[in-house]
DNA sequence: GGGTCATGTCAACAGGTGGTGACTTCCTAA
DNA sequence: TTAGGAAGTCACCACCTGTTGACATGACCC
């Protein structure tokens, strides 16, 4: 007579911290820190809640490790500066909302607001996000073009998921998405527009 | 022999409930929904926390109310377009925050994560946002260019809060300032940068 | 001046939150 | 085989939140 159900994890601390983790990586991006449980997480990992506190010290540390563990904006570089613009326009306006991609922009949104993580937001997304940005961009100003660069993305993931999909339809979507490459290539090449 | 102390307004149920409304608008903004007690919104405006419940039916409808009473964007716009970009750019990025310019976006930012106030807010912002924006602007694409301006916005004073003036000293503020005032001037007018 | 209703006060409740400690169960090493 | 500890479960606590109803008090009209 086996276990009723042993849940693909028989007492395995390390995959049940990883398990943890994902689901709270997952929960942390759609609904935010406030929003989220550590109930809804537990569930969602297949485990008891009180193991949360057990293995991360309490819900603020865990979100302190999914910040440090998630994937950084450098994935994001490593394809180079050709046809960048348009690639990560594409991405922020008409591709399907890729979880992996834009994980750590929905997680930093969503979290913003909440005083518990906003200290850690604002400390990752200057290590994490601007920094490699910069590094990417290089130049005398590239701090600067980094924070542009910065304000597109932010506000367009937040205009595309507050509204459905900027409340507009795919043919304007595409439109959004020329100029918004159009953009983003401005500020990564960093020469000036009209003169 | 006067009353022990009238505060400043004696059993005036309009002014109590004005009072209410522009403690929760400010509290709202500078916090968010969810970080927002209706005890500390109550205390703010000096009354009792249970007379928010008695005057609007409850926190949601209170936020409700602060949308439908919060400045519009038209405020932005009323000076038309000569400098716009400029206007605006400087708001955003160098003047100190005006909360009586900002106050809606802040709103909107802070409490576009709550399930409760995420359908009032979608709404609002394409009533008293975009709309405006669009009408303003004119033209073929005014819903994508007013999407693209959304962007820029929100992504600014995102970016402006979650980090302390985005992490740049004043020169670089102004450095991005002008960048910004150029992109945004784009977007009105509506012609091509590159060919 | 007294009745009456609007206005304001207070205490308590129900629901939900994260966290904690005692208990059980399973694996493993002596 | 059996102690011992790691891994997991459960019940419960303390706290906070929005809301409600009963009560007090003021103003206003007859």
């Amino acid at each position: 007579m086996a276990p009723p159900m042993t849940p693909a994890r028989a007492r395995n601390a390390a995959a049940t911290r990883a398990a943890i983790l994902d689901a709270a990586r997952k929960r942390f991006a759609r609904e935010g820190y406030d929003q989220t449980g550590v109930r809804e997480i537990a569930a969602d990992a297949g485990v008891d809640a009180a193991l949360i506190s057990r293995y991360f010290g309490g819900k603020e540390e865990l979100f302190a490790e999914v910040l440090s563990c998630a994937p950084s904006i450098s994935e994001l570089l490593v394809e180079g500066r050709e046809g960048f613009g348009e690639r990560l326009a594409h991405m922020l306006a008409v591709e399907p909302m890729r979880d992996d991609k834009l994980e750590l922009i929905l997680i930093m949104l969503r979290s913003a607001s909440s005083p518990k993580t906003a200290e850690a937001v604002r400390e990752h997304s200057g290590d994490s996000f601007f920094g490699p940005l910069e590094a990417f961009l290089g130049g005398e100003n590239a701090a600067v073009r980094a924070r542009l660069l910065g304000c597109l993305m932010l506000g367009a993931t937040m205009n595309r998921v507050m509204h459905e999909d900027f409340m507009l339809d795919d043919d304007q979507r595409r439109e959004l998405c020329v100029e918004l490459a159009r953009t983003i290539d401005h500020y990564v090449s960093g020469d000036v527009c009209g003169g």
